[in-house]
DNA sequence: GTGAAAGCGCTAACAG
DNA sequence: CTGTTAGCGCTTTCAC
C-alpha cells in the first residue's frame, strides 16, 4: 500500500512535511510541488483508518430515522448523503460516509457510539430520547430536544395557515385536519396550532384527529376520521401517506367532493395521478442545513439554533 | 480510553493474551475469568479504528441501489441493514456498518473502495458497470454479472408463469405485459421470457410493453402502453409502481374491467387499498442470503453463485 | 520550514 | 498457553 512514507520517499520529503501538505499547514512551495508529483504518481489515497485511530475520529455520522422505506425519510437520507459526498472532496479530512440507522435508534447509536464508529448524529425521529445519554454533536431534523441541540425545520405555522387560506378562498368552510402527532416535542405540532388558530379566526368548527399515529397506520387512521367527519368539504393532512389514504377512503366510500392540501408534497414521483395539491418541503435544503449545522457542531463552532426552510405550495389536482 | 492495555493490566496478563481472548484464541480459564471481569468493570469495547488500520479492513459494506426512495430498494436496505446490525455482535470482528450509495455507483464505489471504507458492497443497480474493475468482493440482486460474482434472486420464471395462469384460469385472454428491461443481464428478464413462453404455449397473443425505461417514468409508460393496447382484460407488472400505474391510467381514462397482478407486493403499507394482487418477494430472505453469500466471499470460502428465493402468490383487491 | 520520534489500539509472529 | 515486540498509516509535539 502506497502510504505517506512512500510518497516522503518518491518527494525526497519527511513524512511530517507530506502530512502537513495535507493538513494545510507551513510548507515551502518546492516541497508542495514535489509532493504534489509524488502523490499524482503514486496515485496515493489517505488512509482513513489512520487518520481514525490518531485522531479518534470516524469521519462518518449517522442519520437515525424511524424507517427508511417511508417516502419523506428516504428521500431525506438521499440528499443528505449526496450532501455528505459533495463536501467530502478529494483528499480531504472532512466527512464521509453516512450510516443509516432505520429503527431502534437508541440501541444502534450506543453501540456505533461506543466503537467510535459516528463523530455526530441526525435523529429524524420521534423516538423517546435522552439527548445528554450521548456526548455526541447532534442535530434534529424538526424535534426539540432542548436548548443544546440545533434544529432544523421548515416554516411549518405559515404554510399551514396558507394552505388553509387556500382552502378557504376556495369557499370551503368545514375543512379537517388529520395528522399523527408526535410523541416528543416537535417543529410539526405547529402545523396543528396553525390549524386551531386559523379556524378560531375564521369561526370555523373544528374537525381535528390528531393522535400518536405509528408510520403504517395512516390507512386505518384516514377511515376512522371521514367515518367521524361525514360533512367535510377539505382536508388538510399533515403529510403525503395521510393525504394519500384519505383521498383513496373518501373515493371508495363515495364521499363526494373533498379538496386536499397535503404537507411534504415528496411523492410527485410515486404518485403522478392525481397530483396532490401540496405544502412541498423543500427536502434538499432542509438536508444542506441540518448538515452545515452538524459541520458547526462538530466544529465546535457557533451554531444557530433554528433553521427555518421555506416551504412552497404547490397546486395540484385534488384542491 | 479504555483500551486492551488498561484491560490487560487490570486483568494482571499481558495483551496479547486479551487480544486472543477477543479473537478466540487458546485462553486458559484462569486468564478467561479475569479478562472478562476486567473488560466488565472497565466497560471495554474494542475499537473499530485500532481494527481497521492493523486488519487493512473497514469492517463496513456498501449497498448500492439506483435510488434509495425506490419502495422495494429501500425495503431491501432496510431489511439488510438489520440483517447486519444482527449479526455484528458484542465484540464480534464481523461486519458492522452499511453504508447506503444512492445512484453513481461508479465513482462512490471507486471512492470508498480507494479509502478502504467497505470491504464489500452489494449491487442492487443495473448501472453499467465493470465488476473486475474493483477488486472486492460483490454480491448482486438480479444482476448477472459473469461467472464469479454470485447473484441472489426471485424464482421469476416460476412465480411469473404462475400469476398469468392465475390470470388466464380467470378467464382472461388478452394479456398485457408491462415493465422495465434492465440494461444490463437481469434475472428480471425472466419474467419477461414468463410471458412470452405462457403467451405461445396457451396460444395466446402478445401484448408486451418492455423497455429500458428510467425509474419514475412508469407513469408515462403506463399511459403509453394502455393507449396503443385498448382491449386488454388483464396486465401482469414487472413491480408495484408500474401495476400501480396502470391501475390509476386505467381508472382515469375508463378503461374498462383490468385484472392486474404486480411484481414486488412491497407497497402494502403505503397504498393499502387497493390491495394489489402480487407475486411477493421475500425481501427479509433476499437480504439475508445475500448477506450470507457476500461474508462467505469476504471470508473466501466456497460460496455458492446463485441463491434462488421463493416468491409467494398474494390475491388481493385488483385480480 | 522541516525532520525525527512518539504513539493512537490493535493483531500477529515469535520465543518461551 | 503466555508475554514481548513490531508495525499498520497517520498526526503532532519538539527541536533544529
Amino acid at each position: 500500500m502506497v502510504s505517506i512514507v512512500t510518497v516522503a520517499k518518491a518527494a525526497g520529503v519527511g513524512k511530517s512535511t507530506v502530512s502537513r501538505y495535507l493538513n494545510k499547514g507551513y510548507v515551502s512551495e518546492e516541497s508542495r510541488a514535489r509532493i504534489e508529483k509524488a502523490m499524482k504518481e503514486l496515485g496515493y489515497v489517505p488512509s482513513t483508518s489512520g487518520r481514525s485511530l490518531r485522531m479518534a475520529k470516524s469521519f462518518a455520522m449517522a442519520i437515525c430515522v424511524p424507517m427508511i422505506s417511508h417516502p419523506f425519510f428516504s428521500r431525506f437520507a438521499e440528499r443528505l448523503e449526496s450532501a455528505v459526498f459533495e463536501q467530502a472532496g478529494e483528499a480531504s479530512r472532512r466527512l464521509n460516509q453516512v450510516i443509516i440507522v432505520s429503527g431502534n435508534e437508541q440501541e444502534r447509536l450506543k453501540w456505533l457510539r461506543e466503537r467510535n464508529l459516528v463523530d455526530g448524529a441526525f435523529l429524524v425521529t420521534h423516538e423517546k430520547f435522552d439527548p445528554s445519554s450521548y456526548d455526541l454533536p447532534i442535530v434534529t431534523v424538526d424535534r426539540l430536544m432542548g436548548k443544546e441541540v440545533p434544529v432544523v425545520t421548515s416554516d411549518n405555522y405559515e404554510s399551514t395557515y396558507k394552505a388553509l387560506l387556500y382552502l378557504y378562498e376556495k369557499g370551503n368552510r368545514e375543512i379537517g385536519f388529520i395528522g399523527g402527532r408526535p410523541a416528543e416535542r416537535s417543529e410539526v405540532m405547529r402545523r396543528y396550532d396553525a390549524y386551531m388558530d386559523f379556524t378560531k379566526e375564521k369561526g370555523l368548527p373544528v374537525h381535528a384527529f390528531y393522535e400518536d399515529f405509528a408510520h403504517g397506520e395512516e390507512m386505518k387512521a384516514s377511515s376512522l376520521f371521514l367515518e367521524r367527519e361525514p360533512r367535510l368539504d377539505a382536508v388538510f393532512a399533515t403529510s403525503d401517506t395521510f393525504g394519500f389514504q384519505t383521498y383513496r377512503r373518501a373515493n371508495e366510500v363515495g364521499y363526494g367532493h373533498l379538496d386536499i392540501v397535503s404537507f411534504d408534497g415528496c411523492m410527485d414521483d410515486i404518485i403522478q395521478k392525481p397530483l396532490f395539491t401540496s405544502v412541498k418541503q423543500d427536502i434538499d435544503a432542509l438536508a444542506r442545513s441540518a448538515l452545515g449545522l452538524l459541520l458547526r457542531k462538530m466544529n465546535g463552532e457557533e451554531c444557530p439554533l433554528k433553521v427555518v426552510v421555506k416551504t412552497t405550495f404547490r397546486k395540484g389536482d385534488t384542491a
